[in-house]
DNA sequence: AACTGTGAAACCTTTCACAGCT
DNA sequence: AGCTGTGAAAGGTTTCACAGTT
């Protein structure tokens, strides 16, 4: 949100060696990461940019600009070692050490988040289920007993991501609940703006949000069309 | 994704007055708009750039440049007028008439949107449940009876909007069915990388990935403090 | 020959600061 | 006086094209 202290001088330590990455990169490493599994289980032990740009949907250039803020770890007129990209880019997501996932709000979406098999995959899994209803407490979902939220403190570790998947109302106050527990980054589902401190990353999935955004380019297709037609 | 196709000469239509409204501005409108019925409902009748920024949790310069490109709604020393606002921003997102939405996969998430009360409340509405498995079919969810996906013709209307929220091996499988069924916007929650022809929008929200980005930022900071420590 | 890594150009987005309207 | 609307500056991202390496 404020890339300007991204920029700031406190990351000179001794050893580093690479510059800042973009925060567009960033959000594209997944999906290298992704990609890359992929490849790995059919057997490829390198891939050129070419094909891990088409495997994750974007272009060669761009991927190659994405991996060179992470180093150099293609060899020209060969390409990448997957095995060894996969593992840069662990690194660099900080997957290596499973960092614990604490969600809040077992609702309709929050029981789908629970249940949904793509974080087990890779490093990153649910570790504790919080709900402020007392009739869901003690609920066994995917293997989870689900707290009271009260007892939020006990459950966040350092370096803890906390999911929010409260109705909106009760948003605000869960957020505030998990910044007091020490926790620094937030996945917020609920649709409404959230306030946190400086040096707290929040994100959000807002699924009306995406829709809105589709009704807008469907609409405008259409007025395309008719502006066509009469051409 | 090809913002050079937004530009082309197609859209001189005879009494159209805008220029092309930026994808960055798309995005952020139904954030505003959620703002506004916020306050229309708190019985604000005019509001400032800087109040409804707050709201929206943008800044200030920002909102009115976006509202910019829509047109002029304000006045000056005074503000936006609510309901006003409220219906330039629907008439470009198309809000107006309700266009139907179909989602396919009725798993643990497709049941937790089909669920979802955030939609309805604004134009978008979901009007048909579809699955491949005919052990779902039948089922009622939130009101709607679970089809099977062959029926998907039936369902799909003009400017219908796709949601897939099936596992990913079937994903492609579906988006095709979509696509050939008519339907030109998509929304993606398989975290797989799908393929479409020119002339449809896809939009995608993978979970993981978002986990995975405030991994990095949650890494980054621990690197930070451990470096801060260390001076 | 094949492919990476990267300056430079083109493009898009955000922020600033203020002219101009009410 | 208060606030919008907008050029211009600053910053970030993508694309291009090719030098450099294996």
């Amino acid at each position: 949100m404020d890339p300007s202290r991204l920029a700031t001088g406190a990351l000179r330590a001794p050893g580093r060696r690479r510059a800042n990455v973009p925060e567009a990169t960033v959000a594209r490493l997944p999906l290298y990461l992704r990609a890359l599994h992929v490849l790995a289980e059919d057997g490829h032990q390198t891939v050129s940019s070419e094909a891990l740009a088409e495997a994750a949907g974007v272009g060669s250039a761009k991927l190659r600009k994405d991996l060179s803020h992470l180093g150099s770890y293609g060899t020209r007129g060969v390409g990448y070692d997957v095995t060894n990209l996969v593992e840069q880019i662990s690194a660099e997501l900080g997957l290596e050490h499973r960092c614990s996932i604490v969600l809040v709000g077992v609702g309709n979406l929050g029981r789908a988040l629970a249940g949904y098999g793509g974080f087990a995959s890779r490093g990153l899994a649910i570790d504790a289920l919080l709900d402020a209803d007392q009739g869901r407490v003690g609920e066994v979902i995917a293997g989870l007993t689900v707290q009271h939220v009260e007892h939020l403190p006990q459950v966040v570790s350092t370096g803890s991501i906390g999911v929010i998947a409260t109705p909106a109302l009760a948003a605000q106050e869960v957020c505030d609940l998990l910044v007091a527990a020490g926790v620094t980054s937030i996945l917020n589902f609920a649709p409404i703006v959230l306030t946190v401190p400086d040096g707290v990353d929040l994100r959000k999935v807002d699924l009306s949000v995406e829709l809105q955004i589709l009704s807008f380019h469907e609409h405008r297709k259409a007025a395309l069309t008719a502006a066509g037609a009469s051409a």
